[in-house]
DNA sequence: GGTCAAAATGGGAACGTTCCCATATGGTGC
DNA sequence: GCACCATATGGGAACGTTCCCATTTTGACC
């Protein structure tokens, strides 16, 4: 009934192909070349004929490559973290890496745990999506030799590649995007930036950015739970006698929080603008339709795996950091009434 | 600079301890009770103290549990998989079990390939939700032991572990509702059914119930892709001179497909009633909200490590199905503009 | 044709476990 | 006091690789 159990080993191939197991070895770990063609013949033909298939348990203990490849990730409900996870996933695909995913659900102790067992199982490589605070097992893995990759975060003391959004340009383009579209006042929600260096960048950079451009702006920092602190700060925002508001959101889960309190609140979008971070599949079925930047999530994946695999067959050079830009994809939610379907392109 | 890159050994611990290693490996496979408590003590005070961590792969190697539980996503984008995944990873967090996650991307090449993967990695487990078609590979792996569960689908000639929805109880819920809240007209949209057979369950039960009921109902299946289809197909739904049409979606990405295309037609939501099966985080966004049979998806992937978990440890017993029902949440997109607030609740 | 280096191949010892067996140790019943 | 069994412990051989080193073959150059 079972299908044969066995499963064929080195040795096997090697006796079936009358050649040692060391060339089998070497066939199957890349030193092809050392080998005379009549030999990788014979093996080929014997691995086919008894089904092998090289043992990366074996493999690894003997300090070879393991083949896996590790994802750390807070929080695996957020949809950028996905997005992610399908681009590092098909990398990995591609580069016959498998991926071991973990989801430390934001917290620190689960996030020890994972890292010591991932690093038990000897990855070749970590792509990391959490560790707010300064994570002494992330530094010491890292400085441990594993190959190490901050997805939209950088961390003090622990000096490694970096891959995420270029936060400058994106908050720039946001910026831009909102004053051509006649908001004059504007209002930067985002999450605890103390949790995460890429929510402090693009709070500074907005800061920095409407101070230097005499721009009315305002920021708010605030758990996404605490509805009444958003509401506040909406209403706060709003009521201003002024003619033209708009809302620009740290990221993906802050446009959802955001896009639901002013639904609730009675905010027409557009008229009050909106706009976000991150692109979200449900964008345009809102009324208006909702403003984003999106971010090219299959790249910054890709080049997550790059990095990992770079630093893992060269020696290690200086930490590198891979910054990519947004696409803008304008919709209703940064559309005022006032400005009707004609076009106000002339440059200022 | 490099912390301690040596790691303990299993054979260190036993010299450190002064016992010997065959103690040291009971102690960590769970046979502690064998051992009397001196040695215990022992053995946890020499672990601790070197930082001993059992390594996998040799443990792997030598026939034990890998400690790994693979995932097979045919869509990683699926919102329901992903909302599986997050059930299905935290309950390997909690019984010690890492996961392995693989996406198919629909391609049964990649699929038989990435199945191949996991079997070398001697997984304990393997949860899957893919494999439209008959697979081949996943009947050989299961038919050599390797623990499986299906969710969402059965397969013909594969005799493993089910969990999934309940879609009798889900189409029956859904059909209540609509019918409660004044709707007669009933179209069923899916997928292609051929490819998952809960779909094929759905769509069944759809058409024998509303049969039962002498309902005016009719189904179609089709790729989402296919807008003009969908479009046709809803306006000849909706121009009938009917008063009350409903639609109901099969799964999240056709209620994302539908909504769409509605708005973009400008079919007011509500008045044509809309409803899908599984729960989405936007879905009291769009104007009137809309309603929803969500799953229990953490219960469901907690009950397929369950079953791993289960047929590792026993014998094998008869293949088993876990079903759950749905919950509805009811918003907007089906409650008519006529039937004003009071609540017209007479039963017929 | 002999020397030497390079290329091609093979044998054995690890890697860190688990498991089978063997060996103490302690208690029980006659 | 001796056979007997259960309970604790330990030694060695696997598991399937890779890697170091040794050996053989090849070919080139004087």
């Amino acid at each position: 009934m079972n299908q044969r159990q066995h499963r064929a080993t080195i040795l096997e191939v090697a006796r079936e192909a009358g050649v040692s197991k060391t060339s089998v070895s070497r066939y199957y770990s890349g030193e092809r070349e050392r080998l005379s063609t009549a030999m990788q013949e014979r093996i080929v033909a014997a691995a086919t004929a008894l089904g092998y298939q090289p043992n990366p348990m074996a493999r690894g203990l003997k300090g070879g490559p393991s083949g896996l490849i590790g994802m750390l990730v807070a929080d695996i409900h957020n949809p950028y973290s996905v997005a992610i996870m399908h681009g590092v996933e098909k990398a990995c695909r591609q580069a016959g890496l498998s991926l071991m995913l973990c989801n430390s659900d934001n917290d620190l102790d689960q996030e020890r745990q994972q890292l010591a067992l991932l690093s038990s199982y000897r990855i070749e490589g970590l792509v990391v999506n959490a560790a707010g605070r300064h994570s002494d097992a992330l530094a010491q893995l890292a400085a441990s030799g594993t190959p190490m990759v901050l997805l939209d975060r950088s961390l003090k003391g622990v000096d490694v590649d970096e891959v995420g959004l270029d936060n400058a340009t994106a908050i720039d383009m946001a910026i831009d995007h909102l004053v051509e579209q006649g908001y004059t006042r504007l209002l930067f929600v985002s999450e605890p930036p103390a949790q995460a260096s890429s929510r402090q960048a693009r709070l500074e950079r907005f800061e920095t950015q409407c101070r230097a451009r005499a721009l009315d702006a305002q920021t708010l920092a605030l758990e996404l739970k605490d509805h009444q602190a958003l509401d506040a700060a909406l209403a706060r925002h709003v009521d201003h006698p002024h003619p033209s508001c708009a809302v620009l959101c740290a990221n993906g889960q802050v446009t959802l929080a955001v896009a639901r309190r002013m639904k609730y609140l009675g905010y027409p979008l557009g008229e009050i603008g909106l706009m976000g971070i991150d692109e979200l599949e449900w964008c345009d079925l809102t009324d208006p339709g909702i403003t984003t930047l999106e971010q090219p999530t299959d790249l910054i994946g890709q080049a997550a795996v790059d990095c990992l695999k770079q630093r893992s067959s060269h020696q290690a050079t200086a930490a590198r950091r891979h910054m990519f830009a947004p696409t803008l994809v304008p919709r209703g939610s940064t559309q005022r009434p006032l400005a009707t379907s004609s076009s106000p392109e002339i440059p200022s």
